[in-house]
DNA sequence: TTACGATAAATTGTCTGAGTAATAGGCGTG
DNA sequence: CACGCCTATTACTCAGACAATTTATCGTAA
C-alpha cells in the first residue's frame, strides 16, 4: 500500500531487510518472502548491497489483480479509472464479437439460464450479481481465448471493486437487463458486428451509471 | 517449465517442501521463496496440511510476463499462440487510435526519429529492431493509458519471443517499413480511424510473416 | 449404523542465528 | 586521470527448531 499510494516513490530504496523485518515485527524470512511476491509482481527489485528499490510504475504488472485491487483500494487517481473504463471498453465488445462467432449452443443455453436467474433475483441479491458474473464470464469462455478470459476477468474484477468501494450510496438507476438481452440475442443469432455494438452500449451504460456514482 | 508444460497438472499436489528442496539441493527456504513466487503469479497454491496445489489454468495470471515466457519457451499450443496474436490484433489498433488522438508533437517527432532509425539499421541489426520497439512504445506512451501500455508491453515482449523462438531459419519476405510509416502519418494528421485501419493492416501483415514461419 | 466430538498426524508457516556471495564505493597506485 | 585493489554493506543461502493449521482417524454415544 505505501508504494501502490506513492507514499514510496519508484526509485527509493526500502530500509534494509533487518530493519523492516523489525519495523513489521516479523522475522526476516518471512518479510523476505513477502518482498519476492512484490518482486514477482515486478514493484520492487533488490539487489545485493543496493537494497530492494521500487521499480518504475511502468514495470509493474498492472494487470494482476492483485495489484490492481492495491491500486483501487489506495484510492486510485481518476486518471486510473478511466484508463480501466477505456481497456474495459476496448476488450469487451471485442470479446463479444468473437462469442458470437464460435459459442456453442451449450454454452447460449447456459448464458439464457444466467440472464433469467439475474432476472429473477436482481442486482440487489448477492445471487443475481453472481448471475450477473456468471453471464459475462460465459461469453469470455466463449470467445476460446485463454488470454483475453485472463484479461476481461482481471478488469471486471476491479471494475466491481470500483463500485464496491465508490458506490454505496445511489441505487442502480435503471434496469440493465434490456441491454444485457440485446448482447445475448446478438450473440445467440445477431452475428459478430451486431455483438460488438450492443456490449459497446452495455459496457457503455455501465460507465455511466459510475461515472455518475464517482463524481461526488 | 513442468507446470506450464502441463507435465505437473492443475490439481496434483507438489511433493512436500522438505522433499522438493532436497531434490533441487537447496534449502527449504529458497525453495519457499520460489514458490511463492509462483503463488504470487496465481500458479500454484499453498495450505497447512494439504500441501501445494496447482491452481486450475484459469487463475493463471497469464498475462504476467514471466508466465508469457515460460509458456512460449515450453512450446506453447498453437491454439495459445493464435490468442495471442488474436489479443494483439484487438489491443494495437485501439491503442494507435487513441495515440492519434492525444499524442503530442514531441511524441511525434520521437516517432519519426525512431522510423529514421529504423531506416538507417533495418531489422536485421539489433539497433534496427531496437527502434522498432521504440516506436511501438512510443505509441503506446502517447495512448496516456498505463494499463493499456503494461498490456500491450507484455504482449509485444511475448511476440517477440516467438519469433526468436520459432522463426530464425527463413528471412523477413517483406520491408515492414511502408506500413509503419503509414501508421506515422496516420497518427501524425489522419486521426483515429485511419490509425486504427493502418495499425490493423500492419499487426495482419506480420502476424502473415510469423504464421509463414510457424508452418514447420 | 450413523453422527459427532476428541485426538493424532502431516504439512505449511514462522522464527532464529549463522555464514556466503556479490557489488558499489572508496582508496591508493601507476 | 585511469585503473585495479580493498572493504563494508547488503541481499542470499543454509540448517534446525518450533508453532499453527487443518485434514483424517478413531472412539463413543445416539
Amino acid at each position: 500500500m505505501a508504494i501502490v499510494s506513492g507514499r514510496i516513490q519508484p526509485g527509493e530504496v526500502l530500509a534494509n531487510e533487518i530493519d523492516s523485518s523489525e519495523q513489521l515485527s516479523v522475522s526476516r524470512s518471512a518479510y523476505r518472502e513477502a518482498v519476492k511476491m512484490l518482486a514477482a509482481k515486478g514493484m520492487v527489485e533488490s539487489r545485493p548491497k543496493t537494497g530492494t528499490t521500487v521499480s518504475a510504475r511502468s514495470r509493474w504488472n498492472l494487470l494482476d489483480p492483485d495489484v490492481l485491487a492495491w491500486i483501487i483500494e489506495s484510492g486510485p487517481t481518476e486518471e486510473f479509472l478511466r484508463g480501466l473504463f477505456e481497456l474495459r471498453m476496448i476488450v469487451e465488445p471485442a470479446a463479444a464479437a468473437l462469442a458470437a462467432e464460435r459459442r456453442t449452443s451449450a454454452q447460449l443455453a447456459h448464458m439464457r439460464q444466467a440472464l433469467q436467474a439475474m432476472e429473477r433475483h436482481t442486482l440487489k441479491t448477492e445471487e443475481g450479481r453472481a448471475a450477473d458474473r456468471e453471464f459475462h464470464d460465459v461469453i469470455l469462455e466463449a470467445t476460446g481465448n485463454d488470454l483475453l478470459i485472463s484479461l476481461s476477468s482481471s478488469i471486471g474484477a476491479a471494475i466491481r471493486w470500483t463500485t464496491i468501494f465508490k458506490q454505496r450510496k445511489r441505487e442502480l438507476p435503471r434496469d440493465p437487463l434490456p441491454d444485457h438481452w440485446r448482447v445475448f440475442d446478438a450473440i445467440a443469432a445477431g452475428g459478430p458486428a451486431e455483438a460488438r455494438r450492443t456490449m459497446e452500449e452495455l459496457v457503455g451504460l455501465a460507465l455511466e451509471d459510475t461515472r455518475g456514482s464517482l463524481d461526488n
